[in-house]
DNA sequence: GTATTGTATGTGATAGCATAACAAAATCCT
DNA sequence: AGGATTTTGTTATGCTATCACATACAATAC
């Protein structure tokens, strides 16, 4: 799990980009330049970034000026687990762990807009017990957690 | 829970407005005409309702004309537990069952766009874990899973 | 019973999020 | 090269949500 910790920002960036690269290869998918630059920004961004945020860099760097632009790479990004979208926020992130399957649960400060992507295997699978019971099929899940981070938390005891 | 079977509809709707009644004269809150009426408005929509949807409806009995109106009724509902918001619909519904500090985890059918409310108790608790481990503290937790309802997932095998 | 205070509502304006629909260009495949 | 498919460009529009300020209502204190 990617943390509230402080970890080499630099390095992850990198290595997640070459991740995507790599898989994309593997897929045959078509990691285009507007794709790849989208997930730059949210690699560098690092916290929750709105479509029009994205697509104001876009913009400025001569790669899209209009809304459908910075969505459709989203949704590419989303959809192949490159990024996630939060649903509270109606923001994105970049996905931390980009392994296939993987069931992410977001943590989510209140204080100071920080996410955490965290490990929701065990939150998922409880869900699905409900789910059956009631004859219903998940094809996703979205857990999301309001609250406080550790420094924020910190902060406020004082 | 409440599934997606079918039950006495009239019934429980009334049966949920007394009950907010009754908790509002307890709690000295005030359910005012404009916020019972968006709960009953929920009711007997017995599904997603969208803010202008709600704001239509209000509108045509000259109960507010603006967004704010429909807007600060559904918060008021949603913070006392009335109603619940679905993140990912960026709509509303009635909640099923208003007892206090139940976790409500939605069921949502991507294809009939049916909404079934579930306990999500287990699996808060298992994400709790998680954030508990990362310092992270939750105050509250967005448990929504798409997928295919009982009936959807029949018609569909057809 | 009136003044004060707090809460709720009315209203206009505006900000932010998202997609439909169609045209054009790039890429892939044979 | 030709045709099919995918991606991008662009216009327009619709949906979601909040700000800011004025007004009205309700509860409590005097």
């Amino acid at each position: 799990m990617l943390a509230f910790e402080a970890h080499d920002h630099g390095n992850c960036r990198q290595g997640l980009v070459e991740a995507a690269e790599a898989k994309c290869a593997e897929q045959k998918l078509r990691l285009t330049p507007v794709r790849r630059r989208v997930l730059q920004i949210l690699l560098e961004e690092h916290k929750a970034v709105g479509a029009y945020d994205v697509l104001a860099r876009l913009q400025a760097e001569g790669l899209g000026a209009h809304p459908p632009v910075a969505y459709r790479a989203l949704e590419f990004l989303v959809e192949h687990g490159f990024a996630h979208k939060l649903e509270r926020l109606n923001a994105f992130v970049a996905c931390a762990c980009p392994a296939d399957g993987h069931k992410p649960a977001f943590l989510i400060c209140r204080s100071c807009a920080a996410v955490a992507e965290a490990e929701a295997e065990a939150a998922v699978a409880a869900l699905a017990g409900v789910a059956e019971a009631a004859g219903f099929q998940i094809e996703s899940a979205a857990v999301e957690a309001e609250g406080l981070c550790p420094s924020c938390r910190q902060a406020e005891a004082n």
